[in-house]
DNA sequence: GTCTATAACCCGATAGAC
DNA sequence: GTCTATCGGGTTATAGAC
């Protein structure tokens, strides 16, 4: 993307365009996709609402260009590793969530493309996850990773559940440490059930 | 709630009532409430939009009736048994988790409403679980307990994560016991983050 | 580039006929 | 007890003025 010279017509776009972005990000993040307007989302930019469709053709294209970033890190090592890993993205994420993986959190279960964003986004992970757990029912253990990860995100960040909110990442990522350990290493001592 | 004769004006009024309170369950539960329409309600139970008005006087009364049940069942016993409790509880939900908590989940994230009933359900859930937890940081505890809870509920029935949809409930609670196990009881062996 | 005006549609809710 | 007709308001999206 060029960075066209300052005070001309494009710069100017691209300033009121990332303005619109920011404060569509903001509304799709707080009250999801449904109740999210354009009027609203054109008023707290401080432009018409006419000029949102002009930029970015529908809503729902205004919301794909909010959503469509995160690139997901990539897995590797033993599955001691990978376990610490994804507590540290579990630690990053409790602290400062980005707001597109929130705003597609929001709206995962009304809006059906944020659902599949959602969705391949879950799988994506749950792949990677997956591949470095040495057992038979990987994708299952992945899946509860992933399941885990999601409830304690959500819960967090958008049901604003007292008890997590509260706590600092520190003390949830030592908490959910054995849970980790016992899904992403196959436990040698299983309960029978 | 007393039983009308049959083929009486009331009969038939409680009959079409709750073949409309079925198809709203229904439509809350899949589509959400925003996208839930009086109109499509009344279509699916084969009768006006008008008569569904004048039943529930509004669609957010009508959603409240569909989903204003479900009395929380009360936990209790030692660590071990309330662990147990938990995971007897969530091998339920796995198997047949009943509609009215399914609408409150599905738009609990979008809709003030059922996020207010979705954040009592889990505060009861959670004083009940801290209470039988002997540790410090209980609430935290009892708060990750319902996190995870959530989190699988919502990725088995609601989006339908591949890895948790194909797997049976007991291989699930199987996976899952060390964790609950490793919340609900105060860790011996805490590893220093 | 930005905004005004309006078209076209669907919603919840109301009033009243049958 | 059930349905028809409609009101009033909100939305996305379009056409065109400045």
């Amino acid at each position: 993307m060029v960075t066209p010279r300052p005070g001309s017509r494009a710069e100017q776009r691209l300033r009121t365009e990332a303005r619109i972005l920011d404060a569509a990000a903001q509304m799709f993040l707080t009250a999801g996709y449904e109740r999210t307007t354009i009027r609203a989302v054109a008023s707290a930019a401080g432009v018409d609402a006419g000029l949102v469709m002009h930029y970015f053709g529908s809503k729902q294209e205004l919301f794909q260009r909010v959503t469509h970033a995160s690139p997901a890190q990539p897995l590797g090592g033993t599955p001691e590793q990978v376990s610490e890993q994804i507590l540290a993205i579990l630690a990053d994420s409790l602290t400062s969530e980005p707001v597109q993986s929130l705003a597609v959190l929001r709206s995962m279960l009304t809006h059906p493309e944020a659902t599949q964003v959602a969705q391949e986004g879950a799988a994506r992970y749950r792949a990677q996850i997956s591949r470095s757990i040495p057992a038979a029912d990987a994708d299952t253990r992945a899946a509860l990773v992933s399941a885990i990860m999601i409830g304690v995100i959500v819960s967090r960040h958008l049901l604003k559940n007292g008890g997590l909110t509260d706590a600092t990442p520190q003390q949830i990522v030592g908490l959910l440490r054995p849970c980790l350990r016992s899904l992403t290493l196959a436990d040698p001592s299983p309960s029978s059930s």
